[in-house]
DNA sequence: CAATTAAAGAAATATTCTTTTCTTTGATCG
DNA sequence: CGATCAAAGAAAAGAATATTTCTTTAATTG
């Protein structure tokens, strides 16, 4: 499967909306019959289209107060320390999502916390102790105004 | 139900690794009875832990080599701009998610594209029309080191 | 220690799903 | 136009699922 039909991106629109249907469900909205739709579907999966189902959480109902972006820099980029830096980061369940970036940094991380504290504890502990690291600029999410992470496919 | 048991947490840490688990599989998991389990769960998508559940779809696979966080800076802060400003934002499927930050810039875009064509398009077409906004910083991701949107819970 | 209450477990059932196989349709190409 | 091929649809069957009700356990409190 080179391309995608328009069968297929609604499939996948409906799967990011409502990771749960069922295969039942998703042919009824797509006016199709179980068989055609369940193939594709899986289909869909085993080639990795879909990489994964999860469900979402509220993030401040579970105590997570504070959501923020990091800038970092660093003086060089020897292999050792990005080794280092990328093992950290990998390990660090606080740290969400982490982009080498153009710009005058050079990573990017979303990185949540249960409040200032905590994530003051985080910037201490974990990124200040990074070598290599030369600047940290801190952003906060003061207000959200829109969180997805639907593609916009379709 | 004001505070979660150690069970509720490891439900919404199955269901954020898989959000298609059954609850009969859920249940053998936890080493518990499949009853208490559905309950549980379903208190958890009813009292809002769980928000959605939806399929993690692969970006690049789809089309979408372009992920960027722009930072934006707006002149003034009148009602009218912001409002005007949410409205586009809330609408724009490319942008994925738009936050008020701390920091020099007022909000912080994460945003896709198809390729650097589309997201200068983007740019020009609809964040350089928005009324007020004085700067425009663009941050390519070169590199995904990291990209999850799993709470580190329990 | 007995009584009460809340959560866990067991069991049962009806519904719903997945998945296969076979048939039909529709498009493509010689 | 007929043959071929791929995808769609129908049907079916068993398996798995969700969900209820009833029972048991365990913890708490007077």
């Amino acid at each position: 499967m080179n391309t995608l039909t328009k069968i297929d991106t609604d499939i996948l629109n409906y799967m990011q909306r409502d990771g749960r249907l069922t295969n039942a469900k998703l042919a009824s909205k797509l006016a199709m019959s179980e068989s055609p739709c369940w193939r594709r579907l899986r289909r869909l999966e085993e080639e990795g289209y879909i990489e994964s189902y999860q469900a979402n959480l509220d993030r401040r109902k579970l105590g997570f107060g504070v959501l923020a972006f990091v800038q970092l820099t660093f003086i060089e980029h020897d292999s050792k320390t990005t080794a280092i830096f990328e093992g950290v980061i990998k390990n660090c369940d606080q740290v969400l999502s982490c982009h080498n970036t153009t710009g005058d940094a050079d990573f990017l991380l979303q990185v949540v916390a249960k409040n200032l504290d905590d994530y003051s504890q985080f910037i201490d502990n974990t990124l200040r102790k990074l070598p290599g690291v030369t600047a940290i600029r801190s952003n906060l999410s003061l207000r959200e105004l829109k969180a997805s992470s639907r593609l916009p496919i379709g």
